[in-house]
DNA sequence: AATTTATGTTCAAAATAATGAACTTTGGTT
DNA sequence: AACCAAAGTTCATTATTTTGAACATAAATT
């Protein structure tokens, strides 16, 4: 008899988890998330397990973070729970908790031309994740901007005129009443393409640099 | 001399991903996005070796995804370069850049009388915490809502028109280009005041309290 | 060109994740 | 309670990842 894999590989899991010069924060644990997941689509370990390809000792392992998965292996249990494999490892996380806002004090930023101007309704967040304004630009104002960081997403809804949308290598024209959510992770540009002003909405989740 | 490890390594990696009944797609392939990440932060092997406390051998064959890495690897690389983890992972499986709703597409809700309309634009979170509309509302034209939890803040704008808000015991009228921040924690009902239409922009934030 | 230095790749061994079978536990039924 | 079936956990083995050292390759200096 061996009392070796489970227990040790347990706390081996542990040590390699902390090894390494990062001091703050550790891999995310997954194991309760599977598990939810798992049991909100009503299936055993032998279900997952075959529909996975993943062993059910290994789910049994992963689900109480006993063991330290392969990226494939993660990959197949959240194709099997039709979960984006992303959203599996974030949701362990901390969510955005939400704190009170300070008093608005509407700033306006507006282009160097002054054709595009930008009215700012509000933050929200310790490391400043969301943002939302009002904007107007006539005909041929630009706003450049950089990249917001990865997985950052911004979400436009032109109220009237005509606006060119480019981000990378990608554009889009939006007209009156659309919208448009696009990924700001690279330099992009919004351009009235008039006659009238546009005259619009954004929305702008900033992707923190936080641990996840 | 064994040939083994590299060239069988990499095949049976390859063969592990594709293991099980799921047909479609692939495990993201993380080694261009590593190197390209290390490269930019001027990084050699050794030196990411040392920061994120993982061998450059396996780094080295990560990048040219010839391993199949541990989920506590890809941590400690993320860490190392400052990355979200989840980031790094999604980048090998291409989001669509843009979402681009077309006027019919766009969620409306109204109210019985149909004079309030709603439109709404976005939502955001796993847990929904976080929604956003467009709203107009000719004279007469009510909202009313339920609460939304402790905790629940709602951000109007207005940008036209002359619109009354209730929430509790308390009462505010807005005018156009105002905004008005408040909880929402209890019933609470909108009213465009006329004569002309009321037009704005209302970002939500709810305050969800789920357990996980 | 030869020598050093820096960077990346492969090797052999050690660590551990994954597997299938055996075992235990849980819940329901007679 | 004894039995049974279903679900989850542990066991022994195998397959792979991970490691540190040796090796190879490229770049710079003499």
């Amino acid at each position: 008899m061996q009392q070796k894999k489970d227990a040790s590989s347990s706390s081996s899991f542990a040590r390699d988890a902390f090894a390494g010069q990062n001091t703050s924060g550790r891999p995310p644990l997954v194991g309760k998330e599977i598990q939810r997941l798992r049991q909100e689509h009503q299936l055993t370990l032998d279900e997952l397990a075959s529909k996975s390809g993943v062993s059910k000792s290994i789910l049994s392992q992963i689900e109480r973070d006993h063991s330290n998965p392969t990226l494939s292996t993660i990959w197949r249990i959240s194709q099997a729970l039709k979960q984006p494999l992303v959203d599996m490892l974030s949701s362990g996380q901390e969510k955005p908790r939400f704190e009170h806002l300070k008093v608005n004090q509407t700033p306006v930023v507006s282009s160097t031309d002054g054709k595009f101007v930008l009215k700012i309704l509000g933050t929200l967040g310790t490391v400043s994740t969301l943002q939302w304004y009002e904007f107007k630009a006539e005909e041929g104002g630009i706003l450049e901007s950089e990249s917001h960081g990865s997985g950052s997403l911004e979400n436009l809804t032109l109220v009237s005129g005509k606006l060119l949308v480019i981000s990378g290598t990608e554009s889009r024209e939006l007209i009156s009443g659309e919208t448009l959510r696009f990924l700001t992770d690279s330099p992009h540009r919004l351009e009235s393409l008039g006659p009238e002003p546009a005259h619009g909405f954004m929305v702008n989740l900033l992707n923190s640099n936080e641990s996840f």
